[in-house]
DNA sequence: GGGGCTATTTACGGCTTTCT
DNA sequence: AGAAAGCCGTAAATAGCCCC
C-alpha cells in the first residue's frame, strides 16, 4: 500500500491524493516517469526528490520515516509493508496514571509467537526483546500503554513506529474499547476469562503479590487474550481501508487466533466475575 | 506582470473519547 | 485524572490558473 502513497509528500493532501489515482497514476514509479500536470513547478521538483526518498526509505524498512509523514488515521498504510515485522502489544499495571502506577505485564504477539514480560521475573528483558520489530500494534496504546512504558522504562520504543488501532477503527466507524470492537466485528472468541476487565488485572496482580497461587497464570492468560486478538483486527481495519480506495489492491488474509495453551484458574475467574459489582 | 477566482491546505477552538 | 487524536465548523493562507 505504501508504493501507491502520495499523501506523505508536501503539500499534497487527501485530494491531490485522489488526484494521482484519477489520472491513472497509481505508484511510485509511475508517478516519477509522469509529467504531474496538476501539481505547481515548485511542487513537482520537490514530490519528485521525495519519491525518489521514498522509495529509498522503503527498501530500508524505514517504517518511522513514513509514520512521520503519514497522519495518525493513516498509519494503517504501514501495515502490509511492515507486518512481517510487527508485533501487537498490551501491557497491564496496577492503574491508570503513569507515574503513580506501575506496570505489572508486558504482552509481545508477532503473529508466531506470544511471550510475556513480569515485573519481578523478566520485565527487563522487554526492551532488547521489542527492538527486534520495526512496527508496533496497540490500542489506545498512544495515549497508555507508550507513556507508561516510556516513563517507567525510557525510550525503549522511540525507534520503532506504531500503530494505534483506535484511531483507524473509529474512522471506520467502530468506537469503543476493544473488547465491544471485537465483538462488533465479529474477531471475538468466547473464553472463560471474557467478562474481565482492565480493573481484574488490578486486582490479580495485588493477588499474586500476597501469594496467591494462579493469580498470575491468568492474569498473563487475559494479556494474552487481549494481545493476541489485535493482530487481526489489525488486519481487518486494514482491508477495510483499502477496499475503500480506488486501487487494486488485493486484501491481506485474516490471522486466525492462535490456540492459547496458557493456564488460567477457572475459580479465580468465576470469583472475580461474581464480585464485579461490588467493586469499582 | 498584476488582479481576481478557485481549489486546497493549514490553523484554530471546543467537544468527545479510551486505557487499568 | 490525563493526554492527544479525531471531528466539525469556520477562517485564513497558499498555489495554480486564467484573463487582460
Amino acid at each position: 500500500m505504501l508504493r501507491h502513497t502520495f499523501l506523505h509528500l508536501r503539500g499534497v493532501g487527501p485530494r491531490t491524493e485522489a488526484r494521482f489515482w484519477r489520472e491513472g497514476v497509481f505508484t511510485w514509479d509511475e508517478a516519477l516517469r509522469h509529467p504531474l500536470p496538476w501539481l505547481g513547478a515548485w511542487q513537482r521538483e520537490q514530490a519528485r526528490w521525495e519519491l525518489a526518498e521514498s522509495c529509498r526509505r522503503l527498501a530500508l524498512g524505514d517504517a518511522l520515516y513514513f509514520q512521520g509523514l503519514l497522519p495518525a488515521g493513516e498509519r494503517w498504510r504501514l501495515l502490509a509493508d511492515f507486518l512481517p515485522q510487527a508485533v501487537c502489544l498490551d501491557i497491564e499495571t496496577t492503574g491508570l496514571y503513569w507515574g503513580a502506577n506501575v506496570i505489572t505485564v508486558i504482552g509481545l504477539y508477532d503473529g508466531c509467537q506470544y511471550r510475556a514480560f513480569v515485573r519481578g521475573r523478566d520485565l527487563h528483558l522487554f526492551p532488547e526483546a521489542v527492538r527486534r520489530y520495526r512496527l508496533v500494534i496497540t490500542y489506545n496504546g498512544q495515549r497508555f500503554d507508550l507513556p507508561f512504558i516510556e516513563a517507567e522504562m525510557g525510550p525503549v520504543l522511540s525507534g520503532l513506529a506504531h500503530l494505534d488501532l483506535m484511531y483507524v477503527l473509529r474512522r471506520l466507524g467502530l468506537r469503543g474499547g476493544l473488547k465491544r470492537v471485537e465483538q462488533v466485528t465479529g474477531l471475538a472468541r468466547p473464553s472463560a476469562l471474557q467478562g474481565l476487565s482492565g480493573y481484574h488485572a488490578l486486582v490479580l496482580w495485588r493477588l499474586h503479590r500476597s501469594g496467591h497461587r494462579g493469580a498470575l497464570d491468568t492474569l498473563v492468560r487475559y494479556n494474552a487474550e487481549d494481545v493476541v486478538g489485535l493482530l487481526p483486527l489489525a488486519v481487518l481495519a486494514y482491508n477495510l481501508m483499502a477496499a475503500e480506495l480506488p486501487l487494486p489492491l488485493s486484501p491481506l488474509p485474516l490471522p486466525e487466533r492462535p490456540d492459547l495453551p496458557l493456564p488460567y484458574d477457572p475459580s479465580l475467574v468465576e470469583w472475580l466475575l461474581e464480585r464485579e459489582e461490588e467493586a469499582v
